[in-house]
Order: structure tokens, then C-alpha cells, then sequence
DNA sequence: AATGAATGAGATTTCATTCAT
DNA sequence: CATGAATGAAATCTCATTCAT
């Protein structure tokens, strides 16, 4: 039984569990999932284990408390990545390319990513709530757009039907690469997101 | 100490050991490494626990040794990514990524990239063995490609200096999207790659 | 890493700690290191077995902590084995001696001396540890009581430099009679003690 | 079922087992027997896992083997050690201590002492042999001498019954130092034996 | 509410022994 | 006779979870 189903928490008790989701974030982002103990979160937080176990059910539900009210935030910018009325859709992808590399791409929610790449196939609702949460809401965002610029004229529409992904695509490489081979040959990500900017928009242009 | 080391193996011992390793594939890919149970990979081989020590360090020695022999032959294959010699840049370019969609990108090598995604913090001689032996030698090889056609005029150079990363990105959430959220919303690979290809070429094709 | 050395044991869990160790002396005593099982000590102690592992990093680990702590007060007896300042060498040297017989070969040290003849060599720091602690320390204090001796012209110098080792051998095969082959030939420590000090002493003394 | 019963070996095996047997003891005399693995008494002496089970049932057999045939040649020697006709006592004795420090010693058969001490009371069987064969036979041949000096007036009769494991009794010492501590001080076998025959020769002789 | 000592199921690992070749 | 690959019982060790304080 928790409190967290059963009933308001003191806003002392919801500062404590706050401090554990961030706790747990770290540890989880440092050594992925099956890697963490309790314990590193129990030291990371400051609190005692037996709390943990206080505001969450177990190590599993620690897991995607964590992923969940992580994600919110995100979700929140997503849902307000809106466009300049009067502004062309190159100048609106722009816009929202800046918005991803600079707001998603942080240090803490590109962990995330790597965590549901890395244990969703162990966590399926895990994998289903980023999946509708945030990865389709963020695609449909940038379908609109392009799908103004086909209308408009201004873009070109490519072959197929995948072109959201195609367009995102190097987005998500970035996010991995900075993961995991930043300290092999490391990305300068305002850099890397200038040349897939230019690299998409004259991919869409029209041609004369 | 382990006879791998030591000496030769019998041809017996040899065939042995690449079924433990096929074996050890199929249960880390399905489960990752932290699920995996050598009670797995022995039930899975046909071998019996110990079989496995015989060939292998413990789980860590097992995990490393699954994905040094698993890229090996990626790596024969992307050494042999030439390209024609009297085709465009366009064309080499092309020829170049369909052999990555066609044949790194198969289901057993997708999930060795995921692999060393959600693994790689954990285990850096992986991630540099992978860096170095598949990635940096893929990535040049593309790289070559593009400047050819940037000096021959047919091909305009983009900003920045990451382009290489920022041309191959898209191929790496495909690879991501198959492995993680295929299950939600397919993902046809081919009009994917045709989707991509058409626009890079025309992201990287130069202005009149 | 291990509580016992980050920070001050409640009592509680010190009592604990005790209480593994004094049952780990009689399992490690009774049938040797290697096949003493941690869950035998678990069961010696009335500790589970994760308790164990709770306070030790390992077999190894409590073994040493076992000898360690068992020679403790072994040491602060040697420590004090002072003698009587208006008393000759040769009652100071039987004083050490009875001291040695009746204190520190009792059931408990001696087994102490047997596992460290039979495992120093595969735990180099054991041997170290118990060589300066307890060996040197006795064997120099017997020394100076012989030099004493020998200073005021009570004593003979015996041929050599050994001669302190040769004084205290006998004690040694006492002790490794007792643990070894008792059950065939039993010895009585007592009277055994009484014929090493009577040798002892007419060898040590001067020829008129 | 072992050959060793069945039947005569071939000079060829017998030369097989023999080199199994040698090797065992070096294993056994650096590790102890629990430590000591059959592979690697297999690797030291050359022939195969499966041979050494050919020879011997087991590691227990082996072991117990090992000690008896390394005795052997001890036993014919302490069998031989006779003394001089017309010597005196402190003769005859001084002639067994030094064939005891010179012959016994010897590497090899102190780490067999230290094997019994060691392994001894899990061997119960191993400890009776080298009691009966070894250790009460040289301690019966050293009293006949002692007794001998007594009778004849030449030695005064130490008190208690215990005198010939007192007088014998630093030669442990010394056997279990050299093989225990001499890495850190480092004992002078012979300069030792001449004190301990020194010191117990006094102790023996009779006051006038 | 909070603690952290205690637990034990379940994982990894070892190695004496067997047996097909 | 000899081999060494294969086995699996038994050991060590881990860590999520519980619960008395």
C-alpha cells in the first residue's frame, strides 16, 4: 500500500519524495536500471532506505515515478511548441529544431532517452507511456509544419511516408552519441544542430 | 585463466564455443545483460553452466566476447563498403546507404547496437572496441564519399564540420525505432531508406 | 565497500558483529579455512547469511578479521608480561614461561597458531600481521629476560644467536601436540610446562 | 577401482604415477589441499585431468598417498638412526639431532610436517600414519638415548615424563618457521641446530 | 514518518569427477 | 592407456524487501 494512491502528501513528505525521484534519476541515468540498488539512491538522497520504500512500491515503481515525472516537464514545453503565426515553415522547423536541441536535448532528459532505449524492451509500460507521451505528440508537432510548407508550396514533399523521422532522425543520434561516445570524439551540439538544420532545409526545398 | 588464451581450441572445443556465443546473442538481446542468466545461455546452448566457464571469464568475459565476435563480421563488411568507380558521388552515396539498411542494419546487428547503447556506460572496453571498429571506420567511409563530391562540384558543403553524423543520423533511429517501438507504429525500413536517401541528396545537392 | 569502515557501528549491530566473529573463530578453529562455509558460520552465529556478508566484504575478508581480533587481546597480555623487579632471571623466565603455558595456550589461541601455520602461506597479510603483533613482540620480550640474565652473570650465553627462538621451541610443539595429536597421545600442559622450565633453566645456567 | 590394487603396474606407469605423486606434493605443499586444484597437479605434472584418476581415486586418495610414499623414505631413515657403539650419550644424541636437522628438514619434508599440521585433524587418517610411523618412532629412538645417559649416569633425569618432546621440541619450531615465517626472518638452520643441541645438552647434564 | 539491521531467494562461480573419443 | 571436454552439485555472493525500533 502507498501513500502516493491513498492520499495527499504534507508538503514535507513531498519534498522528501521529490528528493528521491531526483536521487534516483542520477543513479538510474549513472548505471541504468538493473545496475542501481536501493541503497546508491538511499546515499544519493540522503535518505534512509527504509524510506524508499516509503513513497514507492518497490524498485520497478522507484523506475517509472521516475521516467514519468521526469518526463512532465518535457511534456509540458512539447505541448507548447507552438509557431510564429506570420513566419514561413522554414523559419518554424527552425524554430522548433532550436527548441528541441536546446530544452530536450539537456544533459538530464537525453539520459532519459538512453534509459528507455535501454530497458524498454525489459518495461513496456515504460515504453508505451514515452512512446505516447512524448515521442508521438513531438512528431505530429513537426508533421504540421512540414506538412504547411508541402501545402503552401514551400517545401517539396519527400518520397514516402516517413519523412517526420527522416527529418528528425539525426536528433536522436545526436542524443546517443552525446551518451555514449561523448568521451571518445565529443559533439558540440549547437554545431551538429546548425548543419542538420541546413542539411533539412535545403532536403525539403523545392526545386526550380 | 582460460584455455582461449592458452592454446589453440579442437575443432570440437571450437564449434562449442561459437554456439555458447550465439546463444549468449539471443539471450542478451532479448533481455540485456543485467537479465540475462548464464542458467539462460547454458538452457539456450544446450551446454551445461559449467560449459560455459570453460569458455568464458564469468558473465562479463561472456557479454564482451558476444559482441567482439558479433561485430567482426560487421566490420569485414563495412571494410568492404567500396563504392563504383565511375559513378556520381549521388550514386555512391546511394550505393553506400543501402548497403547499411540492407545489411548492417539486419535484426541480429540492430541489437547489438542496442546493446552497446544501453550497455556502454557500463562496460567502456565495449564502447571503445565498437567506436573504433565499426563506427569511426563507417563513418569515413562516408565521409570520403561526400568530400569527393563536394570537390568535384557536385555536392555543396554543408555547415559545420559534423555532417557526416548529421547525413548518417536518420539511419540511427531507425535502427532505434525497429528495436524499441516497432510494436507500436512499424516501421518499413525500405521506404524509410528511400525516404532518407532522397533527402540527404537533395539536402547535399547544390543550388543553382 | 564495508560498513566497519565508514563509520561507528550501533551497538546493536556491534554486538552483532561480535557475535559472527566469535562464531566464525569456532567454525574457522574446528574444521580450517577452506572448509569452513559461510553458512555454517551463519548458522553458528544465529545470523543469516546476508547478515554476515552485512558486516564482512567476504570469507576472506572475515577470516582475517577472525584472526585479527582474536589476537587482540593476546597482544595486551603480552603487552604486560612484565616481571618481578627484585626477582632473578630465572624467576623472571619462569614467570614468562608459566605465563605463556597457562595464558596463551589455551584451547582457543592455539587454534589461533595452528590455522595461521596452515594458512599463512595462502594469506601473506595474515602471517605478516600475526608475525609482528604477536610473534616479535614475545620473542623479544623472552630476550630481554635472557639477557638480563646473562648481563648479571646468572646466565651462560648459549652458542649463537637463535638461542631465544631455542628457549621458547618446545612451547611451539606443545601447542601443535595439543591441536594435532592429543586424541592419540594426550599431553599435560602442566607438567609438560614444568620439564620445558626445568630444561630450560639448567641449560641456560652457569657451569662452575 | 584403482590399478594401484588390482595389479603390478608397468615400469611405465609406475614412472607416470611417480611423476603425479611429485608433482601433487608441490601443489599441495605451496597451497594446501583445499587450494589445490587436480588441474593444476595435472598441468605441473604433464599428464591429463582424466590421468591422474587414472592412478588415483580421487583427491583425497591422492593426497593421503602423496604422504604416505614421501614418508617412506623418512621412515627408512629414522630406521637407520642408529648410533655409534662406544659414544657416549651426549654423543649419540648429538649425532640424532644432527641427522634430525640435516636429513628430516630437508624442504620437502617440512612442508609435509606442515601438511599434516595443517590438514591433520580433517584427515584423521593421515594423522594416525604419520604419528605411528614417523613421530613416535623417532620419539622412542631419541629417549632410548636420553634414558641411556641417565642410566649410566651421565645425564640427570629432567622432571616429569615429558623430557623427549621438551628436548625435541625446538626442532618443531624450527620446521614451522622456516616454513611459515622465514620470508620475514629468515632462520639459520644449522647455526640453530648447534644452539638448541647446545642449550639441551647443558640442560641435561648433571650438576656436580 | 523514518530508520537501518536483518533477511533469504536467487544469482554467479568453482572444481572434483566422469566418460566419449 | 591417455585425453580433455563436459558436467552439475555445492559453494560464494548480491541485493530487493521487510520490519522492529
Amino acid at each position: 500500500m502507498n501513500l502516493t494512491i491513498n492520499r495527499e502528501l504534507t508538503p514535507r513528505a513531498e519534498k522528501r519524495r521529490k528528493e528521491v525521484i531526483a536521487a534516483a534519476l542520477r543513479v538510474f541515468s549513472k548505471v541504468g536500471y538493473a545496475n542501481a540498488k536501493i541503497d546508491d539512491v538511499s546515499e544519493e538522497s540522503g535518505a534512509a532506505k527504509g524510506t524508499v520504500y516509503l513513497y514507492f512500491d518497490g524498485k520497478e515503481e522507484l523506475f517509472k515515478a521516475v521516467l514519468r515525472e521526469t518526463m512532465l516537464p518535457v511534456l509540458e514545453e512539447v505541448e507548447g511548441m507552438v509557431f510564429e503565426p506570420n513566419a514561413s515553415a522554414a523559419d518554424r522547423l527552425r524554430a522548433q529544431f532550436e527548441f528541441f536541441y536546446s530544452r530536450v536535448m539537456k544533459e538530464e532528459r537525453r539520459q532519459v532517452m538512453r534509459l528507455v532505449i535501454a530497458e524498454g524492451p525489459n518495461f513496456p509500460e515504460v515504453k508505451e507511456f514515452y512512446f505516447n507521451t512524448i515521442l508521438l505528440r513531438a512528431l505530429t508537432a513537426i508533421r504540421a509544419t512540414i506538412d504547411f510548407g508541402i501545402e503552401r508550396g514551400e517545401f517539396r514533399k519527400p518520397e514516402g511516408e516517413f519523412y517526420t523521422k527522416a527529418v528528425m532522425g539525426s536528433a536522436i543520434l545526436a542524443s546517443v552519441w552525446k551518451t555514449v561516445f561523448d568521451d571518445f570524439l565529443p559533439l558540440d551540439t549547437e554545431a551538429f544542430a546548425q548543419t542538420h538544420i541546413d542539411l533539412v532545409l535545403n532536403g525539403l526545398r523545392v526545386r526550380e
